[in-house]
DNA sequence: TCTCTGCGTAGAGGA
């Protein structure tokens, strides 16, 4: 019997004689979640984070006579009391094979010989991460900090990794590294190395486990004779027809943990190591890292005792004495012993995760002195006096950089948590759970599954039910046959996602039938390491600036760069002559782009080397091209060999996009750079390249931390939170903000649903709202002075703009010029104001429908809107030039059954950043205007300045009157 | 049930 349930106290931990001697044990008060035979049946969770919520719930519990707030007793005997000691009330629980007993008529239970205890277990550890945790948890704490930078070993470990899945797909050697070489042409280019080199180097290591492989074949091939007994088939063996697959993702939901194991063989974990090993037995970490494979392989069926380790270089030194044989390989066997002592590591991880604190180090064994990262630990603990056994040096930062270091900490780790909800819903949830919720595709029909030449695969299934979801080409899925943890699943990516096909590629074939979104830590990762390198790397100047120590400085420009817009004319002299900073805040329609564009120019002009930067690929492109658009006119069909583009004095310039394939828009492909080629050339392409273009995210990357830039510019800088701000300002000596903070600040999970544990070790998280204020409006608040805003929009109609200027930008902001402030629909050709309805022929029109008083979604708005599109039309307006926009995205998908598909519909949030013809608002409320999404009033600012020409207004116009704002708005509507 | 974009996933190794 499993057990699972949500610590509800102290946990009293005391030593007691048996008929077997002195034991210790440990009582846990426990709130019960659910409890079954098998977890299979667990329908309901209760995650650690809304703990405090299940409390004042009650909570449920499945025996019949305890009152639902009575805590019930879980013994846990022996080495689990160590696991116990971590607990803090509010921390979720869970006991597999636990022993139900009766005590004073009250039902407790205990920990049997073939329980495991999991702490957090919704929670899921990386294997790499316990890894880590093993060697040292401060060694750990150092990893997430900043991650591991560009180096020469590491990448020819991942190339050798690569060539081990290659051959065991059955995939010729030499075919292999030389492709493989040459995927990582751009990191092996940086390093410094050449492709033959490099070559030549993996063949070292490959020809190792190439060696090794054919004597498992021979194995293999006796063992099915044997098996078969006198069937003396001579089908030649492949590695990929044996008992062999590669690179498999393996997820548990019992154990808390997930990780991608290099091979597994007969059900046993194989794990690579580029390196060697000349003791007898394994490395302890690379033992433990199997195991924690074992853990998950037996979740999935398995029954491992085995595993084994290969270690590349031993082959040469290592002849096994009596065959002669080249042995790489090392088996060890997996005691009971060693999987608990597994769990009892990832339980000390996930507590500390949970709870939010910061390993010392003294949690484990490892002695300093034998440390690789001996000094950087003593630099971290120093900077930003931590407590750490390998004690500190230097001097810790100032007190009010250390307190925003453990403020974004903090906020970031936050996030990370949210990120494992996300994962911890693949199993929480149902399928129509989660397809309702976007996070998965269900119901598909599949199709077939075709080999490919390098021995991956591509499946096939059909889209039955018309459902949206996020997923979107070039994500990582995870494809299974019905379940994505308990079927059979593999990691995929998405190659083409049609209305009703969907394409897929993937290690191995599944009979996909369900898709899931699989959320990853890497951003938050990049969101730390960003925060670390700030304000453990970053330059003291630039730290007084962000820390209110010094005012930025100037170097004052006489030129002219705008001439006929002072504002603009004055940004670009405030970006150009910037010693630390600018600020450039740039309300809707008024060309902040283009600024940006004129900026960077005369950057390039002065001979420096530029970082153009936003949070959005979208954003990024827009920026470029508004860039190449200064530089030469337009793109011509002969850049495509060379993107280069020219300055004004006829140079070129070299402009590289930096970013996936599936990121970079379509006609902005030409300029980015492919990560694959000859080292030397991909290199040089980079580093020659006067403007680079890429997200923050990616400015995050190994690759683009290499880089090192005069100036970056920050677009959309509004949007981002302050660690995601320095991931692109970090790698230039200055840098330029360039944003509204009267439109929508940074997304951030963790801000909703995340409720503290009740009464846990630091009361005051999560701290979302810190990152929801950006770097920049914190900069323009401090520094007004170094900011310059626009004032003249290009965009809308005067009437429209109107209320945006009153209400947000008091009053400031004005039409560029007559032409802008009277434009109205009969400017279009073949519009004729006078075939509308009186009532849509305003600039702004407000239209009251009651509303069906449904929650997120309003089929009388929807019905109205789809006759105004009608009308519009009827007048002469291309369906392409209206847009209509609502808070929530059900009511999107509402709206979209409603109009025309070349009308574009989607959520304000979505249409920030563009504009149309005529936009028509569906405010989706009835008799009040409750709901989070009300309340952030720069959500209206964005949409009522998206149009150029005619805003209508849907709405109940009740429920808009009960807010002042919004009554405001009505009245100017109205008027 | 509020809004939602990023990212080469996780793991690659040094003594």
């Amino acid at each position: 019997m499993h057990v699972r349930g949500t610590v509800a106290g102290d946990v009293e931990v005391r030593t007691v004689s048996t008929s077997y001697g002195e034991s210790e044990l440990a009582e846990v008060p426990v709130r019960l979640a659910v409890e079954s035979d098998h977890l299979d049946d667990v329908t309901t969770t209760t995650s650690p984070f809304d703990a405090a919520e299940t409390e004042t719930d009650g909570g449920t519990l499945s025996d019949g006579g305890a009152h639902a707030a009575d805590p019930t007793t879980i013994t846990l005997w022996n080495k689990w009391t160590e696991s116990a000691e971590l607990l803090e009330p509010g921390m979720e629980l869970l006991v597999t094979n636990a022993e139900e007993d009766e005590f004073r008529g009250e039902q407790q239970y205990a920990t049997t010989g073939d329980s495991y205890v999991v702490v957090a277990p919704s929670f899921h550890v990386n294997v790499t991460a316990i890894r880590n945790w093993v060697e040292c948890p401060r060694l750990y704490y150092l990893n997430k900090l900043s991650g591991v930078p560009l180096n020469y070993p590491v990448v020819k470990g991942t190339l050798v990794h690569e060539v081990f899945g290659d051959l065991l797909r059955g995939r010729d050697l030499e075919e292999s590294i030389d492709a493989r070489v040459e995927e990582r042409g751009l990191e092996l280019g940086l390093l410094g190395e050449t492709a033959d080199a490099v070559a030549e180097d993996v063949r070292e290591n490959a020809t190792a486990i190439e060696g090794w492989l054919e004597q498992g074949r021979l194995t293999a091939e006796n063992e099915e004779t044997a098996a078969t007994a006198g069937d003396d088939s001579e089908a030649a063996f492949t590695p990929a027809e044996s008992s062999w697959r590669s690179e498999q993702l393996l997820i548990s939901e019992t154990f808390g943990i997930r990780g991608r194991a290099d091979a597994v063989r007969r059900g046993a974990p194989v794990e690579l190591k580029t390196g060697k090993n000349l003791k007898k037995e394994p490395r302890f970490k690379d033992k433990v890292q199997a195991a924690c494979y074992a853990l998950l392989l037996e979740e999935h069926g398995g029954d491992v005792d085995t595993g084994t380790l290969l270690y590349t270089k031993n082959s040469a030194l290592d002849r096994n004495e009596e065959t002669g044989d080249l042995t790489p390989a090392k088996e060890f066997s997996m005691g009971d012993g060693l999987l608990k002592f597994v769990v009892r590591l990832r339980n000390e991880l996930a507590a500390m995760e949970v709870s939010g604190d910061v390993p010392t180090g003294y949690e484990g064994s490892a002695k300093c002195e034998y440390c690789f990262e001996q000094d950087t630990c003593m630099v971290v603990s120093g900077r930003l006096d931590q407590e750490s056994k390998a004690g500190q040096i230097g001097q810790a930062l100032p007190a009010a950089e250390r307190e925003y270091f453990d403020r974004f900490y903090r906020a970031i780790e936050a996030e990370r948590r949210a990120v494992h909800r996300e994962f911890a819903k693949l199993w929480e949830q149902d399928a129509q759970e989660r397809a309702d919720d976007d996070r998965a595709l269900i119901d598909l029909a599949f199709l077939e599954s075709t080999e490919l030449a390098e021995g991956r695969w591509e499946l096939r299934a059909r889209r039955t039910g018309g459902a949206t979801s996020k997923l979107r080409e070039g994500d990582l899925v995870l494809a299974s046959n019905g379940h994505p943890v308990r079927g059979s699943a593999e990691l995929a990516r998405i190659e083409r996602l049609d209305e009703d096909e969907i394409l897929l590629t993937a290690d191995e074939p599944v009979e996909v039938t369900r898709l899931d979104v699989y959320p990853s830590e890497l951003t938050t990762d990049r969101l730390l390491a960003a925060l670390h390198d700030a304000l453990l790397k970053g330059d003291e100047r630039r730290k007084d600036v962000l820390f209110d120590r010094a005012e930025p400085e100037f170097e004052p420009l006489e030129e002219t760069f705008i001439p006929n817009n002072d504002a603009q004319d004055e940004a670009v002299r405030k970006a150009v002559g910037a010693d630390d900073c600018a600020l450039i805040h740039g309300p809707p329609g008024t060309g902040k782009t283009y600024t940006i564009a004129r900026a960077i120019r005369a950057m390039v002009e002065r001979g420096e080397r530029v970082l153009l930067s936003a949070f959005t690929n979208r954003a990024v492109d827009n920026a470029l091209e508004a860039l190449l658009d200064q530089l030469d006119g337009e793109i011509g069909e002969d850049s495509v060999a060379s993107p280069a583009q020219r300055n004004g004095d006829g140079e070129a310039v070299d402009v590289v996009r930096v970013g996936s394939e599936s990121g970079v828009r379509e006609d902005m492909q030409p300029y980015r750079l492919d990560r694959a080629g000859d080292p030397g050339e991909r290199a040089a392409t980079l580093q020659n390249a006067q403007v680079v273009a890429a997200t923050t995210a990616t400015c995050g990357s190994r690759v683009m931390k290499e880089q090192r830039f005069d100036a970056a510019l920050v677009d959309e800088a509004a949007q981002l939170t302050e660690p995601g701000t320095h991931a692109a300002i970090n790698l230039a000596d200055r840098f330029v903000l360039v944003g509204d903070h009267e439109q929508l600040p940074p997304v951030v999970q963790s801000e909703g649903g995340t409720r503290r544990v009740s009464s846990g070790a630091n009361g005051d998280e999560p701290r979302a709202a810190d990152l929801t204020e950006s770097l920049f409006e914190r900069l323009v608040d401090r520094y007004p002075e170094a900011g310059v805003m626009l004032t003249k929009q290009y965009r809308m109609n005067q009437r429209i703009q109107a209320f945006a200027s009153q209400e947000f930008y008091d009053g400031k902001l004005r039409p560029a010029s007559g032409d802008v402030a009277g434009r109205t629909l009969d400017d279009l050709s073949g519009v004729t104001r006078d075939d509308l309805p009186t009532e849509l022929r305003d600039a702004v029109t407000f239209v009251d429908v009651d509303g069906d008083g449904s929650r997120y979604t309003d089929s009388e708005e929807a019905a109205r809107i789809a006759e105004m599109v009608e009308e519009y039309r009827a007048a002469g307006l291309d369906a392409a030039d209206i847009g209509v926009i609502a808070p929530f995205r059900a009511q999107v998908s509402e709206l979209s059954k409603h109009v025309p598909d070349e009308v574009a519909v989607d959520t304000v949030d979505r249409f920030q950043g563009s504009s149309q013809e005529v936009i028509i608002v569906s405010f989706t409320a009835t008799d009040s205007l409750e709901g989070p999404i009300f309340e952030d009033y720069r959500r209206i600012n964005v949409a009522l300045t998206r149009p150029k020409r005619a805003l209508v207004l849907v709405g109940d116009a009740n429920a808009l009157a009960t807010d002042p704002v919004y009554s405001r708005m009505l009245e100017w509507a109205r008027r």
